[in-house]
Parts: structure tokens; sequence; C-alpha cells
DNA sequence: AATGAATGAGCTTTCATTCAT
DNA sequence: TATGAATGAAAGCTCATTCAT
């Protein structure tokens, strides 16, 4: 039932696609939905959340196995192309759902951002990189690593995300540092 | 009445609007849309196609008027943080909307995407960098910049985004430089 | 204009075609055929009223004419099949839309149905043909004429219906015999 | 539901009719409707396939039941005056109808037409009329009895069909033989 | 007098949700 | 508990009609 959510969701949008269709896709009847969810928004909701928080706390126990910076960045970027190349259907259903999702998350809530953010002013605390704006810094890492998968969506790259995984890292790791480089 | 759709749109995304929102917000009656429009897909399209390929052009010409790569970049990174800051509504709308709209355009037309990978080409044959493949140089770039966007209109970053723009050229510089070093 | 709204009309029905489509086809613009008529119902209504009393008028002058039944019968089949051979939209116009707009004629004034049941009196009263009810006659009179006509419309008879008028007399006239004896 | 739609679809054609008023006069909700049907013109269309078809069926099952022209003749129309008199509603739909219904008809499929017309084609091999083009033979014996029907409806003629069977019958035949005449 | 943009009511259709079975 | 028919509130769209120009 979640499968065949994720899979309509991610291609059509959650508003392109009814109840009926996931209700078909997954083999139960309409009405058996709603034993589960007490509405389309609350499914939707759901999975974005338990999908996002749960990558939020992925890359929280990357941050939480080592103290440097490169291999940190590298477990996180591998960490992402390891889902796309998984579940390339979540991982749209996410960058999709995210403009009217995102503001159901409690505020207190941690998120792939700020685990991002977190891991940045660790390494500018540890005086590993120089000092940057944590939150511009974890935009420029995601910003080269969901753009790339984007473009494996829409066929403009193809093939795995894994392969590209060490040249990702080095392009955030550098685009981090020629951000620190401005700050001066 | 093209304003107040995108406006909606940037706001709720193209399905979470009515065309009776559209009207109401526009002053004028439901019906004179169509006039205008065929219908609420033709709407969106056309708003959609109109700035996503004007952008295109835009970059175009930035292209047409320099031919070193730093500052191409540049001028390129300093078009979308103006954008962005001149119409922040348009800039959410292509975001959200590409998702569903960008199959709608005919291959044959350039976009923003095929611009920044054609510059990328352009550096690579002057040798001004190493040779990379010009479409993940291309999602690197885009993926610095519209995401540092998004983290805008989030409410992460606070301000407008032209001041960050001479930082995100260097970030997507680096982060250009560095994929190359990869391919060795 | 009125050219435009029967051809129309017999092809769609009144209520299948728009005020729009007629204008388009008739090459004025729509706020024009208001200047003509009040309504589309007027129109409509203007249109059948004219062609079908214009019927009756001409069917009364045949019976004016002679006084002999069978060449008064010969001539009204030509009639009718000269109409539809000169004209076939508005004869399928008629055909269509009696089932809305018969009722709007006053009761007054004369139908081609009088006209043909008139006729079958004055046979009567003359001796010419054995009593039989006039509008029972009259049915089988038009029904052989304007299912044959219905015929050529749907493609089951081809060519045109004037050489039919002949066989088409006969049959009629028959019929009408053919009522008369079970009177007795 | 088939009911309401019928006895509307018979008032006001089909066009006249809204699914608002078929769903009011059947008692169910407008989306009801949509579980059964997947369109107004599908619901109007299944209507009049069924009938019409259904009494080609009906006519086919006579002309199996005998051999000889007068009484099948007899028999049909027999038949056609008990549906009027039993279902007047459901014959105005067919009558009205079938000008915008019939072309969806697959060509395949046996129509009243197609019987009437193959009875008199047995009649002529078996020498008991006269040759006959099969086709307008069928117009008039079928417009010797719908013409009378419509008189019955617009009020013209009163009371039963079923009475008048007999002398349409004999109508019906002997405009059939004096079609026959002219072939010499 | 003619135009055609604008109106607003009404239409067909969809769909999230409920509920009897 | 699971089903799927029914609901009713929208939604997108059409169109007869009006009216400023």
């Amino acid at each position: 039932m979640e499968r065949a959510a994720i899979e309509l969701f991610a291609a059509s949008g959650v508003d392109g696609v009814s109840i009926g269709e996931v209700a078909a896709r997954a083999g139960v009847s309409q009405g058996a939905l709603y034993r589960h969810y007490r509405s389309k928004e609350e499914l939707a909701g759901n999975l974005f959340s338990t999908a996002y928080l749960r990558m939020a706390a992925e890359l929280g126990a990357i941050r939480g196995r080592g103290r440097d910076f490169r291999p940190r960045v590298g477990a996180m970027v591998e960490h992402f192309c390891a889902l796309y190349d998984r579940d390339p259907a979540l991982f749209r259903f996410m960058l999709i759902a995210q403009h009217n999702l995102l503001p159901r998350l409690r505020p207190d809530q941690r998120t792939p951002v700020d685990e991002v953010a977190e891991m940045v002013e660790d390494a500018v605390r540890a005086g590993e990189i120089l000092p940057v704006n944590s939150l511009a810094a974890a935009a420029a890492i995601l910003g080269v690593i969901l753009q790339t998968a984007v473009f494996h969506i829409y066929g403009r790259l193809a093939g795995a995300l894994a392969p590209r995984a060490v040249s990702l890292t080095r392009a955030a790791i550098a685009a981090v540092e020629a951000l620190g480089q401005g700050e001066a």
C-alpha cells in the first residue's frame, strides 16, 4: 500500500493521484486505506515524514561514526547515491513532495538539512575548513548531490548514481571550501 | 492574470490551485480566463515555458557576451540571483512546476540546462578547465545555485540572494574543477 | 447566417450547436446574431416555423390547384422529394427539430399535416376513396415519404429522392386505400 | 435510474436533460450515476443501443417463427404497437435519439431496419410479392408504423396503438405491393 | 451597426470520504 | 474487518447573453 502510493506520488505528484488509483495499484479497496490513514493528506504526510526523518537519522548516524570532515561528506554522498539507486521512486517522491509537505514537520524534528549543516559546523569548529555559514554550505553540498539526482531522473544523466559518489564528494567539498574563502 | 496565477501556483502548486482562485485574485471571472488559455493546463504550461525558455535565452545571451569561463559563470549566477530577488514567486513556480511541466517542452527547445552545459563544453575546449562531463558539471553549477535559492524560499537563509553571488560563483567553479580532477 | 444555422442544426441538433459555432460558420460576430434574434431559441424557432409553415403553404397551394386525389398526392410527394433534393440540410433540420419546436406553433397555424389530412377529407367527400380517418391516412402518406427520406439521410438509400416520387405516390395511395378497407 | 433517464430523455432530448435532473428523478446523487455509466453519453448510448438492438432481436424472432409474408408483417406491426402502448417513453426516446445515437452502433450489429428489409427479401424470393428494393420497402413499412406513432405522441391521434394494428398491417403490405408494381 | 471581451450560471465529471453490509 | 456503493462538495469548462467600445 505504501509502495503503491510512493510510486504513484513520485510519478504524478500527490495532487495528481487519486485514492482510487492508490487502492487499485495496491490491490485493496478504497475504504481499506482509511483504516490505516485518516485522510489522503495524512497518508502522503506520513510517507514523507517517515522517509525524510529516516534519512535524517541515517545522516546523523554517519555523523556519529567519525570525526573527520572529508570522510563524513563522502559517507553522506554515498548514502544519498545508494538510496537513489535502491529506490528512485522514493527519492523522486521526496524531491517533489517537499514543497507541500515540509511545512508539516514540527520545528523540533531534525532534518537532513540540519544534519549536514551540523556536520559543517563540526568541521569549522575543528578547524578543518575555513569558517562558513553552515546553512549556505549545506545548500552547496545538497545542491550538488540532489541536482545530479534530478538530472538522472529526467534522463539527462544515465546509469546508477553510485559511481558518481567519489567525484560528487570531491565537488561538494570543493564548493564548501570555496564558500569559506569569501568570508575572510 | 498571469501574475495572479504565478503567485498562487508558486504557493500551492498547480494542482493545489483552482481556476476560481486564480480568477478571484486576478479580479476577473472564471470564464474570462478561458478566452486567453484553453485550459488550466495550457495556462500553467504557457507560464512555465515562457519563463523557462526566457531564462534559457538570457543565459544564452550571457554566453554570447564573453569567452572566458569564470566571468561567464559569474554572470549566470548573478542572473539567477537577480531573478530570484526580483521575482521569488516566479522562481518558486519554476522550481515546483518543472516536475510536471518539463515533459511538455519540445526536445529541440534550448533550456537553461543546455546553455550551462554548453558553456562548460566551451571551457573544456578552450583548455580553461580539465575535461569533464558537461551535464554533470551543469548539475553541480545549477545545484549550488538552486539549492541555495530553495533554502531562501524555506527561510533557512535570509535576505537577498544577490549578495551571495560572488561566493556562489566561486563555489560553482570549484565544484566543476573538482569534478574534472576525477576524470584523469 | 440562417444557412449556417440550418446546416449546423441539421448536423448536430439545436442543443448540440453553440451560438459561437453558428457565428463562426456565418462569418459574423456572436453579438451580431443578437441583433436579428433575441435568443438562440428564437433563432431555431423562427427557422423551423418559417420552413415548416412555408411547406404547409406550398402543400395548400397544391391542394388548390386540382381536385382529384391521385394527382394531388403525386404533386405533394414530388414537392417533398424536390425539397429534399434541393436542400437536404433543411429537410433534416425539420425532421430533427420538430420534436422540440412543434409545440411552439400556435394551434391555429396550418401545418403540412393539416394540409395532407384535409386533402384526404376532400377525397373522401368526393367519393374518390373509402371513408377513412384523415389523420391516420395523413400519417401513412407522410410516413412513406419521410421514412424514405430518413433512409436517404442515413445512407441506406442512395441517389436523389425525385426518381422515387412515382412509386412513393403509388405506395402512399395504396396505403390510404388499404386503411379505408378496414372501416367497413 | 434507467427509467428516470428514459423518461426525461424522451421528454426533452438527451441534450436537454442534465445529469442532475436524471439523478434527482432517480432519487440518487449525481456521483452515483457515474458508478454505472462513465459519462452521460455512455448512459444515453447504452440505453438506446439496448432498446434498439433488443427490438431488432425481437423482430428477428418474429421472422424466425413463420414463413409467410403477411402474417409476419402483422406480427411485426403488432410488436411495434405493443411496445408503444406498454412504454411510450421508451418509444419516443428511440425516435428522438436515433438521430444522434445511431452512428454509435457498430456496422455489424443487426438493426430493426435490417430485419424488416430481410423479411421483404424473403417474400420476394418466395414469390409472395413482386420484386422490390428491400430497403425502400422497409422504409414504407416502418414509415407507416412510426409516423402513426408520432401522431399519437403529438396527440394528433388518440387512444392506444394496438387497435390500429390490423389496418396498419394492411396499409404496410399494400404500400409494399404498390412499390413492386413500379419495378416491372 | 458591429465587435468581441466579459460575465455568471450551469454543466459534466472527479474524488475524498463515509457507511451499510 | 474489508468492501465498494453512495455521497456531496468541489473542480474544470462551456456557453447564452450582455455591453463598452
